[in-house]
Order: C-alpha cells, then sequence, then structure tokens
DNA sequence: GCAAAAATGTACTGACTTGTTCATTTCGGG
DNA sequence: CCCGAAATGAACAAGTCAGTACATTTTTGC
C-alpha cells in the first residue's frame, strides 16, 4: 500500500495537523503586526489553543516558527492568486487585469505585505533560504511572460520589454498602498485611501503599466475598450 | 546681550551638543538597521563615544531615543532636497527633476526609507506626535502643489490633478525601489539593481508620471525635449 | 575660588523572554 | 491490552535587556 502513510497520517494523532495549522495562523498575525523581534513567543502560545511547549516541539525556533509563517503567507496569497483566470483574454486586456487584481490583492492582505515588509527590514535573510518562495515568484513572472509574449506576437506590446521589471511596477504601487498607509496617513491625511480615490488609483495605475507596455495606437485603442463598450469613433 | 544664551551656549559644557548629536547618528544607523525593538540599547551606548546613562540622560527612554532618531533622519533628507532648485525651470522641466531627483535622493537614503519602513510597521505611532515631521512634508507638497499650478495656467497640465496623489506616485516608484530591494533581489536576482538597468527604471518613471499630469500635446513636446535637444522632426 | 547645577561613570536590579527539563498522556500496532 | 513512540502539560533555568541608584566630576554664575 503506497498510500498508508498518506491515509493514516492524517488519522494520526489527535490531530497534529491541525495543532501546527493551529499555530502557524495565529504565528502570523502576531509576526504581521510586531514584527520578528517584535512578536512574543509567550503571546503567540497563548492565542493558540495549545502550548508554548507545542511551538518548540514542532517549529525548534521562534526563528523556526518565523519562517514557517513567512511561507504560510506567501502560500495564502498564492492560493488567492490562483483563482485569477487571463487565459482567454488579448494580451492588453490581460494585463490590464492582472494590474487591477494585483492591487485589490494587495490590498485585502494586508498581513502578507507586513510580512514582506519585515522580511525586507532583515535583508529578505530568512526568505534566501525558503526555496518554496521563489518558485513561488517565478510563477508569477511566468504569467506576465506569457502575456508579454502573445502581446508582442500580436504587435500590441512594444519589442524589448522585461517582464521582471513590468512586475516591478505592478508591485510598486499596489505593495505601496499598502505597505506606507499609516505614515501616508498619518501626514496627509486619509483622503487618499477612501473608496473613490482608492478607485481612481488603481485606474491610474492600470493606465501608466499599459502605457509602458502597449505601443500607441494599442494603447489608445484600449483605453476606448476601457472607457465603454463604445468604439472610439461613436461618442464624438 | 541678547545673543547671550546663544553665543555661551555653544562652548558651555565639553560640548554636551556634541554628545547628543553623536548619540543620535548612533541610534539612527542602529535603528533602522535592526528596527525599533530589534535595536539594542546596549549596542548603541558602545559605539557611542559615552555611555548608556547619557542615552538615558537625554532622551529618558529607548522610545525617546527612537523618536528623535526618526525626527533626524527626516531632517537629514529635508536638508538634502533643499539643493533642489526648481525655480526656474517650466512646469512639465521641474516635474521630471523632482521625480529624477526624488529617485536618486531616496536611492542615496537608505536609511532613511528603512526608518520609515519601521515606522509603518509601527502603524505610524511615532510620527502622529511629531509635528516636525508633518511640517517638513506639507513643504514637500508645497513644492508639488507650485508646479501644478503652474503647469495648468499655462495649460501643460491637465485640470483636476492632485499634488498629494501626485506626490503618492512618485513616492511608491521611489520608495519600493530601495525598500523592497531585498526580497527583490532574492527572488530575482540583483538584475533590476545595475547601473544601467537603475537608469532605465528611473526614465520609466519620470515618463508615468509626465504621463499623468501633463496634456497629450505638452506631453509629446517634453518628450521630444528630453530625448535630445533637437526638435522631433530633425531626427526623423 | 565656591556653591549649585549640569553632566557623566560604574555597577546593579528587576522584569521579561527564550528555550528546556521532566513527567504524563495519548495513540497506534501487534 | 500492552508496549513504544508520538504528543503534550507545568514548572523552571539561564540569559538578556531596559532602566536606575549612587557616586563623582565638570562647568557656570557669582
Amino acid at each position: 500500500m503506497a498510500l498508508k502513510t498518506e491515509t493514516e497520517r492524517r488519522s494520526w494523532r489527535q490531530d497534529p495537523e491541525a495543532v501546527k495549522r493551529d499555530i502557524l495562523a495565529v504565528a502570523l498575525s502576531e509576526f504581521a503586526e510586531n514584527g520578528l523581534s517584535g512578536a512574543r513567543v509567550e503571546t503567540i502560545a497563548s492565542r493558540t489553543r495549545t502550548s508554548k511547549r507545542m511551538i518548540y516541539y514542532y517549529f525548534t525556533d521562534k526563528l523556526g516558527l518565523y519562517t514557517a509563517a513567512l511561507e504560510a503567507a506567501y502560500m495564502k496569497v498564492r492560493e488567492g492568486e490562483a483563482a485569477l483566470d487571463l487565459g482567454g483574454l488579448p494580451p492588453a486586456r490581460a494585463l490590464a487585469r492582472l494590474v487591477a487584481f494585483t492591487f485589490d490583492h494587495h490590498r485585502r492582505n494586508p498581513d502578507f505585505i507586513r510580512m514582506v515588509m519585515i522580511e525586507n527590514i532583515h535583508n529578505a535573510e530568512n526568505l534566501v533560504a525558503s526555496q518554496v518562495i521563489r518558485d513561488m515568484n517565478v510563477a508569477a513572472i511566468d504569467k506576465l511572460e506569457d502575456i508579454c509574449k502573445r502581446g508582442q506576437e500580436d504587435g500590441t506590446f512594444r519589442q524589448g520589454l522585461d517582464p521582471v521589471a513590468l512586475h516591478w511596477q505592478i508591485s510598486a504601487a499596489s505593495f505601496f498602498n499598502v505597505s506606507n498607509r499609516p505614515t501616508f496617513n498619518a501626514i496627509f491625511g486619509p483622503n487618499l485611501f477612501t473608496g473613490t480615490a482608492q478607485a481612481d488609483l488603481r485606474r491610474q495605475i492600470v493606465e501608466s503599466v499599459l502605457a509602458i507596455a502597449l505601443t500607441p495606437p494599442a494603447l489608445t485603442e484600449i483605453r476606448a475598450e476601457i472607457a465603454g463598450t463604445a468604439a472610439p469613433g461613436l461618442s464624438g
């Protein structure tokens, strides 16, 4: 029975997997809120259904727990991203949708953003160790690469586009919008983060990215397409 | 003698001001590197020319020291920004220059960026308290507001521009370029951060911001202007 | 020069925090 | 139903770290 280990491990004990998941979920939220050195193992433990003992039993270290939480954060967003289907869309449409989606997705996952912020403060030392995370992000680029290739083939995208640079642009705006909200808010007030202003911002970002990727004629075309379903000539 | 306090305070003791400055400089670099909870007061003390005792004497708290360091970071970048003169430039030129400058300036001041990152992790709690910092940033907006106004008056800028939103765009790219370099680097390699790729990135950001702010005709005009000193027709 | 205030050095403390030890329970397989 | 391994609970050990007490020196105003 090749599936023995698989099946029996599931009904193994009184659900150690659930215990691990419980710990991880709490750890993620706690690390995201307080940072690596700011988080307290005892606090995490107290918020789980188990004890501190179990944290060390399953994750050996505070750092081990942190790394696991970081991976968990990446996995969670990846699941969300999987829901996005760009298959049938023409390249320009697909790109527009990807940008808008990323913007919204980041907004919906502040814990993930904060984990990445924290990881950057630590010079990505723990991220380097995780192959899981690296694979994940390469997948994101593959998606973009596919769009670029299709766009260049049908002539709507400029030549010489760098998918990574494009990803950088998309990420910068979407990430910053969440990561720097507190300071921006404190200094300039919350106006930029209300529903309507956020919608404007998103539109602007989509526009900017399209302007970078598309050839001028393709750009004017999709602008018209997005503005309404009407063709450009019909509205004037 | 009205200047008595001023003059004599300078030669007051064996230079307590210098001690404060020494502590602050070390604290800034240490907090920027390790974060608020990650930094150790003893480590900071050991890197100064004085003792831990003095830190508490002058700054009362670890948090007091952190806040002072945060303000110091803002002041330092503000000095750098003061060097930028946009007075005589026409609006489009001024905006282009402001964007390019911000990009470079952030790149040159990673400690400042890291302090802002850290402050965001802490939900800007300590920034709210500091009037100094808020005034500083309002000044930055004033600069942009002036450019916008001039641009709208001479017809090169679109109507209804929000200087704060523009500032957001400029900041997002320039900030992200420094703040998220570690993770980006770890995942996609260092290609985007070499001299030439960074120059490309900067050009792209300038372009994007101009595309947001300028009217289409003004945009094509300044593009030609930037591409070379030659007029558009001459190169073809 | 002298008294008062400011500045500084040394050594210490109390609280907090990570991680461990040891004993106990739960569970699967035979 | 019993044995060994996995899983867990409770108290504890060792080290770390922010902050302080106390003594001493330096400077200033007079």
